[in-house]
RNA sequence: CGGAGCGUAGCGUAGCCCGGUAUCGCGCCAGUUUUGGGAACUGGAGGCCGCAGGUUCGAAUCCUGCCGUUCCGACCA
């Protein structure tokens, strides 16, 4: 490709609207470019770039036996309300004004309609069924470019088994695809168990690119046996013990003790675990909310996403006002004894019949002491419903755990049978008997796994390609086509990398000086730089320049082809 | 959805408090000189100052409403 023939709009600063830098790097290369909050344009270079990553996604996708489709993004909103998921998703979705149809999220719904009327026996599985497309989704607040966007590209697969064999095979093999994309990428990568609860399957993996900007916190064990999203994240941590002191609860006044700091401050203690944390949790139904009161040690927090696995996702912290009426205090002062019967109370298995603990007395600026959780609180429920913290042992001791922020880049998991009982997406086994289509759902962001890299691959002057994804393996960079020779020996390099079939571009442009082309060579990351100049073709050489590590080679002009 | 900020030429901005017809840099066009790390000079083009209403002789500037956008938080199959 010549420069001169390529719309290549860089911009020397950076954009005032963007703060991450994959998000200034895309702009300043022209790979994208912004048209509202959230919806960007693919502009040539970028969109090399994208259509790199989705043909690796697509050769491994077919090597694994998939089927691609190209689905329409516009579905009736009938669909939706069949499976529930109109209301689920809510203000997430967007949906059409003038026609009853909606722009879709993803496409459980779609496929499931065409298995539903065409995979009618156990003899039509398995199957393997993908597709690369837009999805739309109404983020409330897009961030950060495309890594968080309202359309974006998205691989997404769906593996539909007779058994739930069949399901764990596919499983299987997509993750081993997911591996290679990503490895092929050039990605660095974790793959976490995930939460799953809120899609209604059962086991689920996340991809995870580490990087500063990720909205997703990640457990890795140091011996990189274990890892996990915070999530879903367990570890090993003793529980409190037991004193036996049997002493009487009783209050006592805590003026203005807000927080747990303040209480072990306040009773002039540094262990905080027998500091009981309360947070009351609001179970949203149909039927009527339902409320809980959570306990956990004064040094943890509530993991809400374990809270939904137990509980569903419709759980919400409950409000001020719903705090006061329920418990007769504000957040503070709240505790487990002597609520309304109504009220389910939960622990954190590490408060599992633990005694002598102060928490909130349920009356404003009074706690209780001595409380006995086995003796005073009849009916009490123990989970794990702490978030583990950095530095803990795994659960089973072998090593320990840290927390890096990730992006998740894809997903895969073992959906069940949600979306073909919904939609009577049945078929006929062996003995004739009726059963629903088995799911498997993976999906892969196609942008966020390009911005992801870029989140990896740069420096101070640019993005810095590698490996399949590169745009172009090689820049010619002619730095006065003014000069007949150097334009000349430019010329023939640019024959001979397209004779053999070598991703170039020629940097072919006039009036340019060299200082813009040198630094639009940097920006726009391409792993070589053939620079040709005056200077060294005096001597009849040439200059190449890596551009990852700013290593510069002098080479006789005719053997540069071989870099 | 809560909190904060911003909206002036393609991009980045000054002016706004204190009202008088918009500043500077980059980029762009023409010409001359230049050509190994974002050139110099000369001349030029380009603006419903986000939108609507109000106050005023007069509004980019003051007031009201709206819209857009960014960040933090909340939320996120």
């Amino acid at each position: 490709m010549r420069l001169t023939q390529f719309f290549l709009p860089t911009l020397k600063d950076d954009p005032v609207d963007a703060v991450v830098d994959s998000h200034k790097l895309m702009l300043r290369s022209g790979m994208i470019k912004q048209i509202t909050s959230g919806v960007y344009s693919s502009l040539p270079f970028g969109l090399m770039v994208f259509r790199k990553v989705e043909n690796i996604i697509r050769d491994e996708m077919n090597a694994a036996g998939g089927n691609e489709f190209y689905l329409s993004a516009l579905s009736p909103t009938e669909l939706w309300a069949e499976t529930g998921r109109l209301e689920d998703y809510g203000d997430l979705m967007f949906r059409i004004k003038n026609r009853d149809l909606v722009l879709c999220p993803t496409h459980e719904e779609v496929f499931t309609s065409i298995a539903k009327s065409n995979l009618i026996s156990y003899k039509d599985f398995p199957k393997i069924w993908y597709q690369i497309q837009s999805k739309f989704r109404n983020e409330e607040r897009p961030r950060a470019g495309v890594l968080r966007a309202r359309q974006f590209t998205m691989k997404d697969a769906y593996s539909l088994d007779a058994t739930w064999e069949g399901l764990d095979i596919a499983y299987e093999r997509m993750a081993q695809a997911y591996r290679n994309i990503f490895t092929r990428c050039g990605l660095e990568f974790v793959v976490v168990s995930a939460f799953s609860g809120a899609m209604g399957g059962s086991a689920s993996q996340e991809f995870m690119a580490p990087s500063s900007v990720g909205e997703d916190n990640i457990v890795i064990s140091e011996d990189g046996k274990y890892s996990s999203n915070l999530e879903v994240a367990v570890s090993f941590k003793e529980k409190v013990q037991r004193k036996n002191t049997d002493l009487k609860y009783e209050e006592f006044h805590t003026p203005n003790i807000k927080t747990i700091d303040e209480l072990a401050e306040f009773v002039k203690t540094k262990d905080k675990t027998r500091l009981a944390k309360s947070r009351v949790f609001v179970n949203v139904k149909p039927e009527g909310n339902e409320f809980m009161l959570v306990l956990v040690c004064g040094d943890d927090e509530v993991n809400e996403s374990k809270l939904q696995g137990f509980f569903g996702i419709n759980i919400r912290p409950a409000h001020n006002e719903e705090l006061m009426e329920i418990t007769g205090a504000d957040a503070g002062s709240i505790g487990p004894i002597g609520l309304d019967k109504k009220i389910k109370i939960i622990a954190d298995l590490l408060l599992e019949d633990a005694d002598e603990l102060i928490s909130g007395a349920n009356k404003n600026d009074y706690h209780l002491k001595n409380i006995d959780l086995k003796r005073d609180v009849p009916g009490i429920e123990y989970k794990d419903l702490r978030t583990v913290k950095e530095g803990e042992q795994t659960s089973d001791k072998s090593s320990k755990l840290k927390i890096t922020k990730a992006i998740e880049v894809g997903h895969i998991f073992k959906l069940g049978t949600k979306y073909s009982e919904a939609l009577g997406a049945k078929f006929l086994d062996a003995e004739g008997k009726e059963n629903p289509i088995i799911f498997g759902s993976y999906g892969i962001g196609i942008e966020r796994t390009t911005a992801s890299f870029i989140e990896q691959s740069h420096d101070d002057k640019g993005i810095i390609w590698k490996g399949e994804i590169a745009p172009f393996k090689v820049i010619i960079i002619s730095l006065n086509q003014s000069n007949e020779e150097i334009k000349n020996i430019s010329e023939g390099f640019y024959k001979e990398f397209l004779n053999r079939k070598i991703d170039v571009l020629f940097d072919d442009r006039a009036d340019v000086r060299p200082g813009v082309k040198f630094n639009d060579a940097d920006l726009i990351g391409i792993p070589v730089q053939l620079i040709i100049g005056e200077k060294n073709l005096k001597e009849g050489n040439v200059e190449i320049k890596i551009r990852k590590t700013g290593e510069r080679m002098i080479v006789r002009k005719g053997e540069a082809i071989e870099y």
